[in-house]
This record gives C-alpha cells, structure tokens and sequence, in this order.
DNA sequence: TATGAATGAGGGTTCATTCAT
DNA sequence: CATGAATGAACCCTCATTCAT
C-alpha cells in the first residue's frame, strides 16, 4: 500500500511553509507568488495544481495556523506553567521571546493579515477569527480553571479577548517603536489588573 | 480677496484626501496610484511634482494624520467630556462611534499602516510612532489631570499607552469579526481597571 | 519530427530580431521595449521571462551580433575573395553595398552602441569589445596571412585595428552626409596605404 | 543705452553649456530635459521661451560647436605647431590629451551625437555636416599648405577627411576598450602612411 | 519675463494566472 | 502531475512640453 502522503505532500508543505513565512515577512500583498515559488522551489502550474489562486493559498496559510495553534503556541505554555493565570503571563511573555531577539520587525502573522485583508477578502476573515477565537478560547478555559479565584461577576469571555486585545494592541506598538517598551507596558497594566481582580475576589469582596 | 494658498494648494489636498482615504480603506499596497490619480482628479506628472514618490506620499498622509490628531480626534472628545477620565472613554467610544456605522469594515488608519509598512518602510515608522506618541499623549496627560483619583504609584503613561493598545487590539478584533463585541469587551474590562483603580485611589489607598 | 528548439525559441528569436533591427534603427534609448513587444508579437512578460531587463536584452543582442560576424559578415568576404589583402576591401565594399541602397541612413549597429551606451553601461563595454576585437581578428589574420608582401616591420595588429578605424570614421561621415563620398575617400587613402605598403615590401624594402 | 546681451543672455549661456555638456556626456536621449535645467538653474519655461523644443536646443548646441571650433579646436593647435602636417598631428594629439585623463570615456561630441541623431532628426544632419566639414576644412587647408612635400596627386581633401575618420574610428574604439591603444594604433598608422607619401613626394616621385 | 504646477502619453517592469508540452 | 514559457492588465514613474499666475 502506497503511503496515504503521495509526493505532493512535501510540495504542499514547501509551498505552505514559504507562503506562511512570505506573508509574515512581508505581508499578503507585499508578497509576490513568483517568490513563493522561488523560496519553496516549485513551478507555478505546481502550485496552482494545489491552489487555484493566491488568496486560496492564503486561506490555506491561515487554516495551517489553526492547525498549529495548539503545537506551537499553546502546547510551550501548558508545559512552562501549571497555574491557568500564569499561563495567560507566560503566554505573554512567549511572543515578547519570540519577537524581542527581531527586535520587533514582525508582528502577530494572524493579526498583520486581519489588518491587512480583512476588509477585501471576506472568504478570509472567517479564518481569521477562528484564529482569534481559538486563542481567547485557551485563554477563557484558563480563566475558568481559575475559578473562584477571580470575582465571579468577571466575564471570563470578556476577559480572554482582552488578553488577545494586550497582545496584539501592545505588538503592534512594539513593531512601531522597535522596541519592548509599549508590549511591556501594556502587560504590566494587564498583570496590575489581575492583581486588582485577585485580590478583590480573594478579599472580602466586599461592595460590587 | 484672492485665496492665500499657491495654486497647488487644491492638487495637493485632493491628493492627500485622496490617497489618505484610500490607503485607509484599502491598504497601501492594495492602493494603485493611478487609483488615487483616478480618485483624486489629478495627472501621474502633477502627483510627482508634489511628492517624489508612492513612499513619500505615505508619508505625507501619515504628517497629513499628525495635523488632524486633535481637531479630528481630540477636540471633539475635550468638547464632549470635562472629566479627564471620561474623557479617554470618550475617545474610545468615539472610534466606536466613527466605525460601528461601517460594521467595522475599516480599521485605525494610522494601525493598519503600521501592520503593514513598518517593516518595509523605514523612514515610515518615526511618523507611526509620532502618531502613536501623540495620541498617547494626550491620554497621558489626561490621567495625570486625574491627579489623585489614581494611585500614586499608578504608571500614567504605561496605561495611557494600554489605552491605545485597547483600542487598537481591540478594533482589530472587531473588523475580524465584523461586530463590536470585542471591542466592547476589551473597553469593559479597561473601565473596570479604572474603577477598581479609582476605587483603591480612594479608599484607605493602604499599601503602595 | 518535432523540431529540436524548446518552446521559446521562435519567441527569443522574434525578440532578438526585433531588437536588433531597432536598437539598429533608432538607437537603444529611442527604442522603446512597447516596439519591440509590438514588432516581436510578444506580450511584456514574455520578455521578462526570457530577459530581465532591457539591458539584458542589449547584452543577448550583442552577443548574437558575436555569433553571426562570421557566418553574416566574415564568410560571404572569404567567399568572395581569396587573396587576404583583397578581403580586406572586399569586407570594406561590403558595408558599402549594405548601406549604400539606405543611402548611408543606418549605420554600423556595433559602432552605433558604442557611442551610445558604451558609457552608461559598464557591463556592455565587453560585448561591444568582444565584437571589435572579433572583427579586427579576421582582418589581423589576413594580414598576416599576406606574409612577406607586406613590410615585416609593420604592426599587422595595429594595422587591423585601423581598418576597423577606416569602417566606423568612415560610416559616420557618411551618415552625416547621406552620401558614399567620406566613405569611398577614407577607403580610398586606405588602399594607396596599402599601394605604398605592398611596394616598400616587394621594392628593395631597405631601410626602416 | 543699455547692452545688447540682456539678462537672458546668461540664461542662454546656462543652458547651452549645461546641454552641451549633458549631450556629451550622456548622449541626447538619455538627458533629461530636466536634468538640464536643474544643472542650468533654470525653469522650464524659460528654456521654451529660448528654445521651442529639446531638439531646437540640441541644434543651438551644434551650431555653438560650430562657432567653437576655430577658438577651442583649432587655435591651440595652430599655436603649437607650425609645420602644416604637424598640426595634423598635434590635432590628433590634442583630442588623447582631453580625452585619455578621462580614461577615453567620453567620446567626441560631434561623432557621438552623429550617430544617435543623424537619422532621427533631419534638420540636425546638416549642422553636424558642417562640424565635420568644418573640422576637415582646416586639415585639408593644411594639407594644401604642405604644397609639393606631398605627391601632387595626392587627393588632400579626400586625406582630410580621412584624418577626420581617423580620429573619430579611433576614438570610438578607445572608448569600447577604455584604453588609448586603439586610438595611438591608428594614429602610428596615419604617421606612417604621411611618412610613406613625403618619402615618395620628396624622393623622384617618378611613376604614378 | 520668470515661475513651477499641470499635462497626459509613454517609460520599463511585475503581477497573478494559464496552458501547451 | 511537472514544467516553465506565455498572457496581458496593471504596476510605479518620467518624459517633453504647456500654461496660468
């Protein structure tokens, strides 16, 4: 029996693996598919035997993302940190470790294509917000691990996409200033606020 | 009484508007400048007269956003609020205002750009950053305004600089899911930080 | 049987024809790459594909001039003329018969770059070299060749050289003029050179 | 009363030099007609009240080729020799002295713009026509000087314009190769075709 | 007369995509 | 399925020239 992974397979992944870095890099439109193709080294009519147009391959970058959402993101951080709020931190402070040794020249590559083609691909947002959504919702299961930890009038949802709101908010001023500054700032507030809910829900949570 | 602006004063304007207009609706990349000639009304020759190039026409856009920050954005927000605190949901809910009409289809000009040039465009991203800067700025010296209803030791800049992470991360957010629900909830959960914030301010303010 | 030439070969073909014949024409500035397209029948990309730039194409058609000195312009003289002294002026009477019927309106394509683009283009200056020195060889190799007719002192390499000399000085003039008479003048003076050469060699060829 | 060179008389100056050395340096095509003006410091308007067209401009140049002749060309070689042949020689010494510091990168004006504009432009021809004429004029005067040191039958205005060719040839060459040899290779064979024609006119010039 | 913005055709080149081999 | 030449619209920009001030 032949393997359920014909040659195509690696073609596909060298294509994906190109396009997913190309369009961090660079961006979607700054992106030319003839470099795609140089960088994956593969021939048009190959790719698009693959994918039918540019923004098919892009839906399929981001559908990759989701794939590897847990793997590559979530995974390191369940491993690093057991407690569901340091979690959230450490989770922080894993893009700062991704990002700061670039000195903050690339972004978020889900947030850079929200911005980006959001408005002109409507096939695409959809994708998008299942990355987003995917990523609030560790952040709510960790909040709700929480339990009683943090007030129970706290709308956990609320709180998990403003955790997602910090870190995209703070990249996207850190790739402005090509500096740690405004990522850092904006965690600090974020942790101050954590510290605020904890203490109040732990103390006698008195008025409310 | 003749106008006290040269003659190109008109072209440059349409210009500006023009490509001010479409870089924010369509990215900067995803513009033509023959779009923007289109749009504006102008010759290819008249807009390299005026600015040497696509990038410096960027730039200008980006100058052009410097100049509107407080007539555009602040002013009408000083006028509505007194409160310096109220003051910074005031704007928040200004660009809720502004953008919940378009179902969030567009996003912070001045965001969208630093997501996608401020990587490629070197000599773009000081006027990003001049951008951000000043409208942090004015947040910050709201809340310093505020005086003693914050904790002392409450960072002023590093929360107005999360004021602006809210509203960016937040409005990126919201063009994904072309709703405002995550805007709303990052700007709950940033007037909740205020309160318990004003609330430690106030009472005993026991320690630090 | 199916033609030993790859699919593109007609098309680099018609392009190096096209262009060869305007650069020949109008000079390499005044020839725009839409003439070409439009004379070669061939779309832009088409041309990129084959040739990065116009320059490239400059570069591909001088070396096409290389390969075709001896079977276009070498071989129908030595056809024409066994004695390699006479294949000197029949090489000159060839231009002769090439542009007279034009009434002189072209000029030497090789010579026509030189002038033209000799200096603006570093990496040309070999291939136009390249073909000044090929056709100054065949001229070189008669003249030795002619062995003891010609005085042993004389420099046989400089010699050469100044056919070329004759050619190029002579075909400008006669451009200017749109007449053979700068042309047939210069080679006329060449060939009583020649006259006083070949005497001197055969006469008592004492001193010198 | 006041003097017949108005103000624009430096404007026309301005110009003139900055195109000449443009054309020269660049060629015809390939200078802008703007970078004419920036060099000269002057705007376009002025420029077109001077000159209706690039090409009327190009024909000013030559004609003011035409007056420099004697003063720039001629004169300095009158002056340094006397011997009517060797100021043919000295002519021919004169353009490797301007032009072998500049490591024969640019070539003569004259020849240069003849074979990029000859054909392009009709009512140019005839002003480069009269540079050459011009230029020969003076070497055949010379030769005519040179009297009976030279065969009688010697045809000197054919000669002249041979010295013309070989000037031109030879620079032409210098320039592909960026070296002088070329051009010293065909002035050595020009001397020694003089040397050859003295020897038989002095000697008893008996046959032919 | 001087100024420099305006004109608009055309410059060289790249784009995403198709298709014959 | 792979190949890479072909497609042609669109890219950003420069050209020589005009004209309102």
């Amino acid at each position: 029996m032949s393997p359920p992974t014909p040659a195509s397979q690696d073609t596909r992944t060298r294509i994906l693996d190109a396009a997913a870095r190309l369009f961090h890099e660079q961006g979607f439109n700054a992106t030319g598919v003839s470099t795609i193709l140089r960088e994956a080294g593969v021939n048009p009519g190959s790719l698009y035997n693959l994918y039918p147009s540019k923004d098919a391959l892009l839906a399929a970058v981001l559908e990759r993302y989701t794939e590897l959402l847990h793997p590559i993101v979530m995974a390191p951080v369940e491993a690093k940190a057991s407690d569901p709020i340091e979690r959230i931190f450490a989770l922080l402070q894993q893009y700062r470790d991704w990002f700061s040794p670039l000195e903050f020249r690339l972004g978020c590559p889900i947030g850079n294509l929200a911005l980006e083609v959001a408005d002109s691909h409507p096939e695409i947002r959809p994708l998008i917000q299942q990355n987003f959504d995917g990523w609030s919702g560790y952040v709510e299961r960790w909040l709700r691990e929480a339990g009683d930890r943090l007030p129970r009038s706290l709308d956990r949802r609320q709180l998990a996409s403003t955790v997602l709101t910090v870190m995209e908010g703070g990249l996207m001023q850190a790739r402005s200033s090509r500096s740690a500054a405004a990522y850092d700032a904006s965690v600090a507030q974020l942790r101050q606020y954590f510290d605020l809910l904890l203490a109040r829900a732990s103390g006698g949570g008195k008025h409310t």
